[in-house]
RNA sequence: GGCCCGUUGGUCAAGAGGUUAAGACACCGCCCUUUCACGGCGGAGACAUGGGUUCAAUUCCCGUACGGGUCACCA
């Protein structure tokens, strides 16, 4: 009896490993071109830190010429959700991530190398632990996991490297008349890698990302095939993406730890091993400690989180790029109005630690994405979001051509108006430009330096009866407002005043501002000629009014 | 705790054995046809720490502190 016999008696039925070696060819790419990945847990809603990486991913692949594919690692099915495939290809979708092969909806793959979701290729992971027990390097192992306890305590109270591995590995030298013996008499087990390392030898490894590490070699006789006949992710990453002809694995960096035994696997099982790259993690401020974005603890951390304020994909795009590589930022300055996709992104200028997330610049960023809109693309897209989430924000949008007037005030010219970071801002920024808001609205007006009640309703009977003309363009309008204001007795210019200021009642500044607020009820507002010039003169009139009441 | 990795202004970060140590966000001031925003100009603000090596170290080496990761039949 030997391994062979061994090898069938456990797996019967498995096809030999050229058949999938046949079945799932190297890929005819060009030179260069990079085949990555993303492959999560369909565990719950997607994390930013899965679309980052696939931001990383899909960029290399795309730059490159290669493949971007989405694998669903699904081998812990106690973990499993309902909807959770469903909910990345969704997630990857909205930010514009679509991968170019692999699962596309809970029961459908796109591509020649799948299946792209691991239960569905549990036959496979058996093939190629096989053919380890095969040759001798893997083994049952028939510890329960409460013998795994006892080994844990033990070795602790020993005081020494907890594991399976050497010594500890009771069933590593079992032979396999026993391990027969034992599987026929209906003993449980599960398979193991019969590691060849050992602890006191060095490996020294490049990461792309993390440059060179050097690690110990990996002793464990880690378990490849679970009791449920399911691979852990060590050997389904293995196995998957030798098949899958990946040649780049971008992978959080809890995973470099993994990588003296990834590597090993590789080697034992006679694969070419593909290059790494492992990225730092976005993390958080938690009072002073830095820790990961979590989803459980930080909203920001799900990638819904965006399309809910109103944050535009492209925007969280262009931040995830800031952090990427910082030279991003130069870039888009140099070239205001280039698609990301022409950014020359480079894997190996990432950070080797992990970003703080900074809500304030996605912020920045995303006003500066916004303001290139046109008023028409501004308008869909907040009329999108309302839809979803404000009601009476798609109230006030309903009327698409007075609408695209309001949000086309100071836009469209060189320098843009950044006053909208998100969706949710909209309703905010341009209610007042709706009469059934503004009459709504308790009727407070802070005229600041101008106060007297006959100067206000002079000023604003003045210049509505006299001075305002929906026909004037920009100048005159300008310059009529200095006519009313020298003609009140105050200062035309706001640098002669304060030159002399004891001469005036005030200046032409705070003229404005009586005009403005008693329009608004606002201090703040874009540029007033184009308000009134929105509102019209009868409008204006009615507003007018409505402050002299007060 | 063992093993890995890291530490440049509040944040993201560029950088090289000799630099006035970039830039962005945030902050402050000034300017820009009257607010706000935009834009322009300017300001404040950093190489964790102790030892080496060197003519010279923030940059190279060692230690310390601090931070992160990892040590599952989870991924």
């Amino acid at each position: 009896m030997d391994y062979k016999d061994l090898a069938n008696l456990i797996f019967p039925n498995s096809k030999d490993i050229s058949y999938y070696e046949e079945k799932y060819p190297e890929r005819d790419l060009k030179e260069g071109a990079i085949v990555t990945r993303i492959a999560p847990s369909p565990t719950g809603v997607m994390h930013m830190g899965g679309i980052y990486q696939a931001l990383i991913a899909k960029t290399v692949a795309r730059q490159t010429e290669g493949v971007f594919f989405l694998r669903i690692e699904d081998t812990d099915q106690k973990r499993e959700i309902e909807n959770g495939t469903q909910e990345i290809v969704t997630a990857c979708e909205t930010f514009g991530l679509t991968p170019d092969e692999g699962r596309t909806a809970d029961d459908k793959d796109n591509g020649n190398y799948g299946p792209y979701k691991q239960s569905l290729r549990k036959e496979i992971y058996q093939a190629y632990a096989k053919y380890l027990i095969e040759q001798g390097k893997a083994y049952p192992c028939f510890c329960t996991p409460e013998d795994g306890e006892a080994l844990r305590a033990k070795q602790e109270a020993a005081k020494v490297r907890p594991g399976y591995y050497g010594v500890w590995a009771k069933c590593r030298n079992i032979t396999v008349e026993e391990a027969i013996e034992k599987i026929k008499a209906g003993e449980k087990y599960i398979i193991r890698f019969k590691s060849p390392g050992r602890e006191d030898r060095k490996i020294k490894h490049h990461d792309i990302i993390k440059g060179n590490v050097t690690f110990p070699e990996n002793d464990q006789d880690i378990v490849i095939i679970k009791a449920d006949g399911l691979p852990t992710y060590h050997f389904a990453h293995i196995v998957d993406d030798h098949l899958m002809r990946t040649t780049h694995v971008i992978r959080a960096d809890e995973w470099l730890s993994s990588v003296p035994l990834h590597l090993q696997l590789f080697h034992e099982m006679g694969f070419k091993t593909p290059k790494y790259a492992h990225i730092a993690p976005i993390m958080k401020n938690d009072n002073g400690n830095k820790r990961k974005l979590s989803k459980r603890k930080d909203p920001e951390a799900a990638a819904s989180y965006y399309d809910e304020v109103g944050i535009p994909a492209l925007a969280v795009r262009e931040y995830l790029l800031n952090i990427a590589n910082s030279s991003f930022e130069n870039w888009r300055r140099a070239n205001k109005d280039a698609s990301i996709e022409d950014f020359d992104f480079k894997l190996n200028k990432m950070s080797v630690s992990g970003a703080l997330f900074d809500m304030v610049k996605l912020q920045d960023v995303s006003k500066i994405v916004i303001s290139k809109y046109t008023a028409e693309e501004v308008y869909n897209e907040a009329l999108k979001w309302a839809k979803k989430y404000d009601k009476e924000l798609e109230e006030m949008l309903a009327d698409k051509e007075y609408a695209l007037k309001v949000l086309g005030i100071e836009r469209g010219n060189k320098k843009p108006r950044k006053d909208i970071a998100k969706w949710s801002d909209v309703k905010e920024n341009i209610n007042y430009m709706y009469d059934d808001k503004f009459y709504s609205e308790k009727p407070e007006y802070n005229y600041q330096v101008i106060n007297e009640k006959e100067d206000i309703d002079t000023i604003l009977k003045e210049y509505i009866e006299n001075y305002y003309d929906d026909n004037d363009d920009k100048q005159t309008w300008f310059n009529k407002i200095k006519e009313l204001s020298g003609k009140l007795g105050y200062a035309k210019e706001v640098k002669e005043f304060k030159a002399n200021p004891d001469a005036y009642k005030a200046h032409v500044g705070d003229v404005s501002t009586v005009l403005r607020v008693a329009l608004t009820r606002r201090t703040n507002t874009p540029d007033m000629y184009e308000i009134m010039q929105v509102l019209g003169k009868d409008r204006i009139a009615k507003r007018f009014e409505k402050a002299k009441e007060n």
